[in-house]
RNA sequence: UGACCCAUGGUGUAAUGGUAACACAGGUGGUUUUGGUCCAUCCGUUCUAGGUUCGAAUCCUGGUGGGUCAGCCA
């Protein structure tokens, strides 16, 4: 094997120049979900970024809650989050971080601020602020407020913090100038005030420092080398750097904040105020329906963690935005089941199949195999008999001549049994299909005739007599539009997909999947691969389908019609 | 009529001044007891105009197109 340079993307690029100059020895990452939501498909591509920095370079990778809006943060979405790393593959460095442990430091600064004529208090309202702040085209203007002594913004920046005012009745400002060309620089707010309970802190707290006056200071504190963050965060690395240039002691290290293009996906949306929008208004399940793109959606959905890393590593890291198309998705997740996934033989249509010359009430095991592309899986034996089910729509009562399936007068390969031939089409009343009488050859066992004839088509089946029933949940994408929340006044839920999810009640598995668990990962032979959902009983198993296989058959017919 | 950022096949990512590569998607063919897998093959004036250079996707300048910013959200 030739070792071909892995080509490095361009934080890659900046950590190794950083290690190889000296700047930093190791390298400390960390990352910061707000517990406000449950993690997506967009956070994933952050984690894997975030931690796997610090396993390819021998570093360390923190969790940091940003906790600082109570009114939104619960202790629900903190486990989730955890929970969610954790399943990705990942550990952090230590206990968990929250960036409420820093309250006391940040206030600290934040009178330190007032002391040095940087910060003030500012009496007016939030509209009035907003209207005094210019617009990105014109600057600011300067608020009455902006030139009390310090022993005044001391002395109401405290009775702010002992809870003197309602919410919203001062602030606490930098003074930064309200002139500045970039609009996160003009007197930014550092301190609001909310009567409100924290997830951690309870009512110990009534003001409640900005993300902007948190997230550098917070990683300042924990020595992060390398802060990666999205890219509409760029236009506040300004205000990043000038927070750490007020309290910046050169014998600590000193984080850099890097920007790069969030994840979008395809046929769904990935804001988590629209996905949570979808959760209340009962249009999926829960978080973790699995046609939603959260990590525990996508792992009720039979993804796997493998699949989820190997797909982040696929789409890359770089700057420009980005339109990850959901096939490739897809396509990780085939990847990796088909590699580890059992093969087993499931019918979700049935059509009855009488072997017409197959003597009565007799049952044999017939040999087959796991999994073709890992023969260390195994055998298994699977029952065949007299009745059989087979997939209704591998029968066609006026085939053409490209369909390899079965007709009348054709012969086709039971995968793994026989070879039979349909005689006849039995219909109801209503001349709908309801059972084929078929004959078998019974020197074809195992699928194979001492002949050699050719045989164009293999399909699946079931014994009717051993089979289980099992309901089947087909998936399809959520929304119709590539982009559901590209469109200007349209709203995204005008595109949801009414047929994303189909449940088929009635379909037939082979006896092997009997004793299958919640989780378990099959591919169901020419059909896709699906696991078994949470909702599964003791009385019926209910399976997902993750991802159906690749299907040239009916895409073929579709280019026809 | 601001600041910051971005521009390479349909999509995404490489090429670190020296033959535009890889993956997905799509097309075609081959193998096949899954119409799966696997294999082969096809699909590009690197946004544009200049400049620097023996040599530019890469560096510089202008243009064009796109994104972000006017929360007491993160």
């Amino acid at each position: 094997m030739e070792d071909e340079k892995k080509s490095l993307n361009f934080i890659e690029q900046i950590i190794e120049d950083d290690l190889k100059s000296g700047k930093h020895k190791e390298i400390l990452t960390r990352f910061p979900p707000e517990p406000n939501g449950y993690l997506h498909i967009g956070h994933a591509k952050s984690i894997c970024l975030n931690f796997g920095l610090g396993i390819e370079y021998n570093g360390k990778t923190n969790l940091r809650f940003d906790d600082t809006n109570p009114v939104k943060e619960d202790v629900e979405y903190v486990d989730s989050i955890m929970e969610d790393i954790k399943w990705l593959g990942f550990e952090w460095n230590g206990e968990a971080h929250y960036a409420s442990d820093y309250f006391d430091q940040l206030y600290e600064w934040a009178v330190d601020f007032i002391k040095k004529g940087i910060a003030y208090v500012d009496d007016q309202s939030a509209e009035a602020i907003s209207a005094t702040r210019g617009t990105p085209t014109r600057p600011g203007t300067d608020s009455p407020n902006r030139n009390r002594t310090v022993d005044e913004n001391l002395d109401l920046f405290s009775r702010m913090k002992n809870g003197e005012f309602g919410d919203g009745e001062k602030v606490l400002r930098a003074r930064t100038g309200m002139d500045s060309p970039n609009m996160h620089m003009r007197d930014p707010v550092l301190y609001r005030i909310k009567h409100a309970q924290h997830h951690r802190t309870g009512d110990t707290w009534c003001i409640y420092p900005m993300y902007d006056f948190t997230h550098g200071q917070s990683d300042y504190i924990e020595g992060i080398t390398h802060s990666i963050c999205t890219l509409e965060f760029e236009n506040h690395r300004p205000l990043y750097d000038w927070f750490l240039d007020q309290i910046y002691d050169s014998t600590k290290t000193r984080p850099r904040q890097i920007e790069f293009a969030r994840l979008n996906l395809s046929y769904t949306v990935m804001s988590k105020r629209k996905l949570l929008e979808l959760v209340q208004k009962n249009i999926v399940t829960g978080w973790d329906d699995p046609r939603m793109p959260t990590i525990s959606g996508l792992r009720r959905r039979g993804y796997t963690p493998e699949s989820l890393r190997n797909f982040a590593e696929k789409i890359g890291v770089a700057k420009r935005d980005n339109v990850i198309d959901v096939s490739l998705l897809e396509f990780s997740v085939r990847e990796d089941l088909n590699k580890s996934a059992r093969r087993v033989l499931a019918v979700l249509d049935p059509l009855k199949v009488v072997i017409t010359n197959y003597p009565e009430g007799q049952i044999e095991d017939i040999e087959a195999v796991n999994n073709p592309e890992d023969e260390s899986m195994g055998k298994r034996m699977v029952p065949f008999g007299r009745e059989l089910f087979i997939e209704r729509e591998d029968f066609m009562e006026d085939a053409p001549k490209k369909f390899f399936r079965l007709a009348p007068g054709r012969e086709v390969r039971l995968r793994y049994g026989y070879y039979i031939t349909c005689n006849d089409v039995i219909k109801d009343t209503a001349g709908n299909i309801i059972e084929l009488h078929c004959t078998y050859d019974p020197e074809t066992k195992g699928g194979q005739s001492p002949d050699g004839r050719k045989i164009q088509g293999t399909i699946h089946w079931v014994s009717a007599e051993k089979a289980i029933d099992i309901e089947v949940r087909i998936y399809d994408r959520l929304f119709t539009d590539e982009a559901p929340d590209g469109h200007k006044d349209v709203d995204f839920k005008e595109f949801l997909n009414p047929d994303s999810l189909e449940v088929l009640s009635h379909c037939k598995a082979e006896l092997y999947l009997k004793n299958a668990e919640k989780g378990d990962k099959f591919q169901f032979e020419r059909k896709g691969y699906f696991c078994v959902d949470l909702d599964s009983t003791a009385e019926k198993l209910v399976f997902n389908r993750t991802v159906p296989l690749k299907d040239s058959w009916t895409k073929q017919n579709n280019v026809k019609n």
